[in-house]
DNA sequence: CGATTGACGACTGTCGACAGTTCTGGGAGC
DNA sequence: GCTCCCAGAACTGTCGACAGTCGTCAATCG
């Protein structure tokens, strides 16, 4: 956690993957909009700033590309992944699809140890909700949703999660709006508990579909106003 | 420098992009188990027996890391990847995810034309199923379900199954055996176009879950033989 | 004045090299 | 004979350099 101004300005940075490192600045740098959507990345800028040669950044780059925080065009470089509003609800309806599925595997083998894992972040989440920053409000929230699909048993679904959750952090950043209010929030993620509670799997798919839809809409309608 | 023989037929590396060329290669050569599952990949073995450098071929094993066929461990290299039996159900699973979801989307949005393309390509996988060899009608079989997704209208979607097509071609060559019969292949993908066409969503998701259900239980079946 | 072209600069794709780490095989010790 | 340890080999992570390509901008031509 320490903020590693090792990064700001030339600094030099060693010790840990160097990789890993960049990529880290790099998507920090973009969720957090300080490279603009759709502006071309120097390779060489790229290293002379973080005081590191060239390969690493470009495998840096490519893994980006792969979360799509980055596209790729051959012999020009990289460009900052530009959502639209086309995108953007295809990348719900992904999440969507994911969550549904998890659902209905969770409602399987649903059990007391995973209702109160789930039942214990939902709380956290109101209490952040209260007092902390905006970009920990989502992380919360991420995390409860990577909970949901993590108990569904299905490391393959996790990991295509992981992938998209990238891509939902830009969007969330892309319309720079907050998340609803504390209550709204407290109310959708413990209907999605009660649904997965009843054990009836109409009922979870409800659930999912309504909250899934709601953030859906909310980011959609939030992108047609910022552009 | 050396413009190595190793590539197929002796082709001239140069022109396209080696990147490219290199994943193909290793591609080809781990879907065909040239290279056994779980077996170590030196870079500088590769580079010299492809005749290139280790830079492109250190980002085609990225991509194909990116793609799971091969797992990177630090400082150790990359691996080909190994599916045990729970992994290939939650591949499978997966791809039954997706299936299901761009099924239903596409049968809010089916027409004429979409019919006719999905038709004509099941018409041309019962005839490859007559004649040709095993490795086609799987490709033929991947292209009807890469036009389901397609159609479905959610290019996200479609880009999650191309990266697991790589890892349902490395399952169905781990097994080593061949699809079912011509008549069973044509039957089931008929239904699928069956229920589409009636536009009943819940006959749709039945279709889908019974072909794909059918395709799951066949290759853990097959993997359970062979290991 | 507008379109074309050619030179300049910047950048990507690719290469070989070096340092530190991991693996391997043989010898010493028990 | 078996185990442990160490030296050499091999490999990955990282670096700087070079060549070919792409974009730019100004000079030239119609």
């Amino acid at each position: 956690m320490t903020p590693s101004s090792a990064f700001g300005s030339g600094a030099i940075i060693q010790q840990r993957n160097l990789v890993e490192q960049v990529a880290d600045y790099l998507t920090q740098a973009i969720i957090s909009q300080r490279y603009a959507p759709g502006e071309r990345l120097s390779e060489v800028q790229l290293a002379r700033d973080l005081g590191v040669s060239r390969a690493p950044v470009r495998e840096a780059a490519r893994l980006l590309e792969s979360r799509g925080l980055l596209v790729s065009q051959p012999r020009r470089g990289f460009f900052v992944r530009a959502l639209d509003a086309s995108e953007l609800i295809d990348v719900f309806d992904l999440r969507l699809c994911l969550e549904r599925h998890a659902m209905a595997r969770l409602v399987d083998n649903y059990d007391a140890q995973k209702e109160q894992a789930l039942r214990r972040q939902v709380e956290l989440m109101c209490e952040v909700a209260l007092h902390d920053s905006d970009s920990r409000k989502i992380e919360e929230d991420l995390v409860f949703h990577r909970m949901l699909i993590d108990f569904s048993g299905n490391r393959r679904l996790l990991k295509v999660f992981d992938d998209i959750t990238h891509e939902l952090r830009l969007c969330i950043a892309l319309i720079g709006k907050t998340h609803a209010e504390p209550d709204t929030i407290a109310t959708c993620h413990w209907q999605l508990l009660d649904a997965l509670a009843s054990g009836d799997p109409q009922r979870c798919r409800e659930a999912i579909d309504y909250h899934i839809g709601v953030a859906r809409d909310y980011v959609v309608q939030g992108i047609g106003e910022s552009s």
